[in-house]
DNA sequence: TAGTTTTGATTACATCTGTAATCCTTCTGT
DNA sequence: ACAGAAGGATTACAGATGTAATCAAAACTA
């Protein structure tokens, strides 16, 4: 069953954080540190975002070597759907279609990706009510 | 010109007193405390939420009477654009058409919605690139 | 082996936020 | 005219956040 254990709040800095781990798992606070050069951040600051991250619970580490081996223990999934809500909720009142009429409007997406969406709408309806 | 002003950062509870006053201004402080009754909040910690919009430029007030009017100086559009960006960023970096599948993919359109989107999308078509 | 470096753990500090309380003036009712 | 209410201005305070510095223990190095 889809349990919807609490997720950790996670700040923006630590998200740059988790990000790193979503996409590659685990690391090293070494390899976090160079991942994230272009932040231009003091390897102490992320250290710092590494520890308040486990202690929220958000990741751990393995303890072979000195070197901790960290990785996550949420997945990015799940911020993508909770945010996906708020976002929706905060901006368009909870109407999910106004949103995504929006971003179409918004002159991003090449005729191919617009097509696509075509295709993927048409297996929706589907299902849709 | 299009000129992208820096918009004045605005918390959660800050957006809350924002969005009284575009979905109608101008608005009295009193008014503005019974809209967002529901939240439960203090009148007094409303107020504090005035003062600090107003104090960072997003909103302003007539001073006919004792009491003031209040209005907004930010358009809601603009803070739809910035956290529309930020948003596809932080979560799909930066594409936009995954996020757009995803929602659609979040079964929560209806068929007729769907309908109204492919046409949109139709439109849009022309434009694209 | 003693000093230095590295890594993680803990502490520091200013700013922002949520959440009010207090202060200072005007109205308002008596 | 005066006491209390109402409204805005200012101040308060704790927890979160960005951004590090400091401390302690292990590892490396001369």
């Amino acid at each position: 069953m889809k349990r919807t254990k609490e997720l950790p709040k996670i700040s923006e800095a630590e998200w740059e954080v988790m990000d790193c781990l979503w996409s590659e798992s685990p690391m090293t606070s070494q390899q976090i540190i160079e991942k994230l050069e272009f932040k231009d951040w003091n390897p102490k600051t992320v250290k710092t975002m590494i520890f308040r991250l486990e202690k929220k619970g958000a990741l751990s580490h393995d303890t072979e070597k000195r070197e901790y081996l960290y990785y996550p223990l949420v997945k990015k999934e799940s911020y993508i759907k909770q945010e996906g809500n708020s976002f929706v909720k905060k901006l368009f009142n909870g109407a999910t279609a106004p949103m995504v009429a929006h971003f179409i409007k918004d002159q991003k997406l090449t005729k191919e990706e617009l097509q696509d969406l075509k295709k993927l709408i048409d297996q929706m309806e589907g299902s849709a009510k």
